[in-house]
DNA sequence: CGAACCCGTCAGGAGACCGTCAGGACCGCC
DNA sequence: GGCGGTCCTGACGGTCTCCTGACGGGTTCG
């Protein structure tokens, strides 16, 4: 059944949408926070998301930002607004479709039939926890925990050991776990990194290959023998779980 | 069991909706003061809540609003009024649903039955009560507990010496263990600081530096080596336990 | 065999970022 | 009016991060 995750803080609003939603056949989730929705997002994997702007704990423009992070899942924005300027910076922030409210139920599930097409399309959401035989990387809480290989039979927990990263390695290695077993082109890593505007060829990739060495430093039991930070030459790399 | 908490001052209607709501096979907790249902919320996790808006000690509505501070359990509002200002302000302040009385036993039930229902969506009430290796922070009781690292054997009871925060010191907290675990953004943690409108960004995150250092000061061991409020370069910042 | 190429490693300086201290403005309370 | 507490901003020093340059090993191709 398709899940989708309502995220809506006023209470009235968020029942009537729960209920025709049910109606539908929808498998449905309600959070009334932002914090609270980044949560279910991760947890619950919905299909589609339709969410409110108007929250009361922090901006949604932020919780959308936050949620393309580590997820592609379609969101509908809701606003009460309809000045253009907010709609664009929605649409900038990543949304895939905007209503404003007040608004027809039908063309609400209209829009989000059409987003939920779109996201099957793109293929299922992929798993935010990407697992190695030495290393996690856990998008959505933005860690990546080192399996103890300390001696200790039982050290704390099952876990494993936070690792500091710097923000350009967690992006870069955040880059690579989100298409995790493909190899990712130079290009791709380097706007992620960088933006669009790029510099001479020689020189960013020589950047790359700086930051790579300082991942598999921090990550690889022996960094120069590497079993997940694989270097596809000419291309660009590949995490290997 | 479904579990809820009943928040009535007149006792010979509170004895009624228990009986009633027990011959139903609900759990029944009773508060007589608002002091009383804010207690039993923290400690009982109900899983709804029906507040009557005519209490003793203070106004229901001001019950209703610190409830929501920490908690997004589903709340049916009782009241005598009929003027639908109340009704407005009571759903503003968060509630789920409003019954004026006097009224029908089985509508209220059948409210009862659908606030559950929305709130078992939400998915299960995250715990209000961060704990630490070395603090506690009570959400709901607007409390921070120090692990009294005293020698003394057993201070006073096993809880630990309160510790004394600025409003801003507490909200700042507040936000960080609402989201525990994972990084809160700079922004997220601004606007529940200084609401919507920010300044410059240098200036922002200087204040933020200040009073993170701060709660440092008061609740880490050793202030220059955190162990609990973490910051994160160039994001935010991350309690863990 | 040498040249060209690609990759990985080390090192270092400029700059950004963070933490700390201190002091003035403001407010409520005695 | 004095006073304690809180909020907020400014200045400063230390640390970490970013980015670039130089060098060496391995492989491929002429």
């Amino acid at each position: 059944m398709t899940r989708v995750l309502v995220v809506e803080d006023e209470p009235a609003l968020a029942r009537a949408l729960a209920i025709t939603l049910r109606a539908k056949r929808y498998d449905v989730d309600v959070a009334h926070t932002g914090a609270a929705a980044l949560d279910a997002a991760a947890t619950r994997r919905p299909d589609v998301v339709v969410l409110d702007l108007g929250l009361p704990d922090l901006d949604g423009l932020d919780v959308l930002r936050a949620l393309r992070g580590w997820s592609a899942v379609p969101v509908v924005v809701l606003s009460a607004r309809h000045d253009s300027s907010e709609k664009v910076e929605a649409l900038d922030a990543g949304a895939d479709d905007y209503v404003t409210k007040p608004f027809a139920v039908d063309e609400l599930l209209a829009r989000l039939r059409a987003a939920v097409r779109r996201g099957e399309a793109t293929g299922p959401v992929p798993d935010p926890v990407v697992e190695t035989a030495r290393f996690t990387v856990d998008l959505p809480r933005r860690r990546v925990l080192l399996r103890s290989a300390g001696a200790s039979d039982q050290d704390d927990d099952g876990e494993g050991e936070p690792v500091r990263l710097t923000p350009t390695e967690w992006q870069l290695l955040a880059e690579l776990a989100r298409s995790v077993g493909r190899v990712v082109g130079r290009r791709e890593l380097l706007v992620a990194l960088r933006g669009p505007h790029l510099g001479s060829e020689a020189a960013e990739t020589h950047y790359l290959r700086v930051y790579v060495a300082q991942l598999r430093r921090k990550l690889e039991a022996d960094p120069s023998a590497p079993k997940h930070l694989i270097t596809e030459p000419g291309v660009g790399y590949r995490l290997v779980p």
